[in-house]
DNA sequence: GTCTATAAATTGATAGAC
DNA sequence: GTCTATCAATTTATAGAC
């Protein structure tokens, strides 16, 4: 992997960690195992990182939910599906963490990447709704769901209340659906 | 107000706008027009401080929510009530916001408080949809869909997400209550 | 492309006068 | 109780040699 890679990578890693407001370069250069000078060659600073890194995670994450959301089965069925991805629940949502940190926020360079991600799986969510002649606003309350739960599980220091929260509304759609 | 109860106060802004790794104890002093001395004083440091402004938090919101949830009428309509309560969902939850910093997820001190306010709501909601016969897994879907409308609106910078992710939850539950 | 040196600002506190 | 002075460490870079 380059050093550029490298630097790209351990920023991803620092970000779900720590934070935006919490990762300093420092701490990027040394687990990328790259010096001071060679992480501001490839890069105009902090903020320039972050966007590289963003930029990665909101392409991993499509192409998983696209994977899931376009699997055969009913709408409900895909939907269950992706709500049911295995998660690493207790580092957070790569991208939900960062919508919750202050310099991200008020940043519109930083959070309108991150909203152009959850613009997207709303709307690819929606079409599928409507495949199953439910309730558009669905959307919101399943990417909802799993980013309260990620909020809930950390609260709790343990993955159940995320699991418990993605279950619960499996259950409250299957019954919607079924007549 | 006393000294000691502005810098308590500002804590609470503070930590509501910039996080806990983001707030200095310096800008807690400007913001409650106390010096430095007069800060170390009254608190040990930043975590004491923090601490102070995490109950108070749960005060409040445990009162809202008791009164919200005691209210008349079924259990779904208790439930929707407390969940279609007014928040100002763009400053995001004042626990949920803190619950995503990398430094009050490290400290079991200042995480421990968080959890025991989320234990609590989702105590009195197990109980309320016990009432109503419902699934009690619910108690944490429903709890997710509020932290998680908070992470979507943020994140798109409009309070829509929020508002649509409650009103597909309510509908959701009178479906599965309607028999 | 990568390195070291330097730097101005901020952070979270402590010390001690008043 | 409140103030000012001081401090060691860190933060986010920039400069310039190699």
């Amino acid at each position: 992997m380059s050093t550029r890679d490298r630097l790209v990578e351990s920023t991803r890693e620092l970000l779900r960690e720590r934070g935006y407001t919490g990762t300093s370069p420092k701490a990027i250069q040394q687990r990328a195992d790259a010096g001071q000078g060679s992480m501001y060659h490839h890069f105009a600073g902090k903020q320039d990182l972050a966007l590289a890194a963003i930029d990665r995670n909101a392409e991993e994450l499509t192409a998983k939910a696209e994977r899931e959301l376009d699997s055969p089965g009913t709408p409900a069925e895909r939907i269950a599906t992706w709500l049911r991805r295995e998660r690493e629940v207790l580092k957070g949502c790569p991208m939900g963490v960062l919508v919750q940190d202050p310099e991200i926020i008020a940043s519109p360079t930083l959070r309108s990447p991150i909203a152009g991600h959850f613009d997207w799986i709303r709307g690819r969510l929606t079409e599928i709704l409507a495949e199953g002649g439910l309730d558009p606003r669905l959307a919101d309350t399943f990417l909802a769901v799993l980013q309260g739960g990620y909020v809930l599980a950390r609260a709790a220091g343990d993955p159940k209340p995320f699991a418990d929260a993605v279950e619960g509304a499996i259950a409250l759609l299957e019954r919607a659906t079924a007549e």
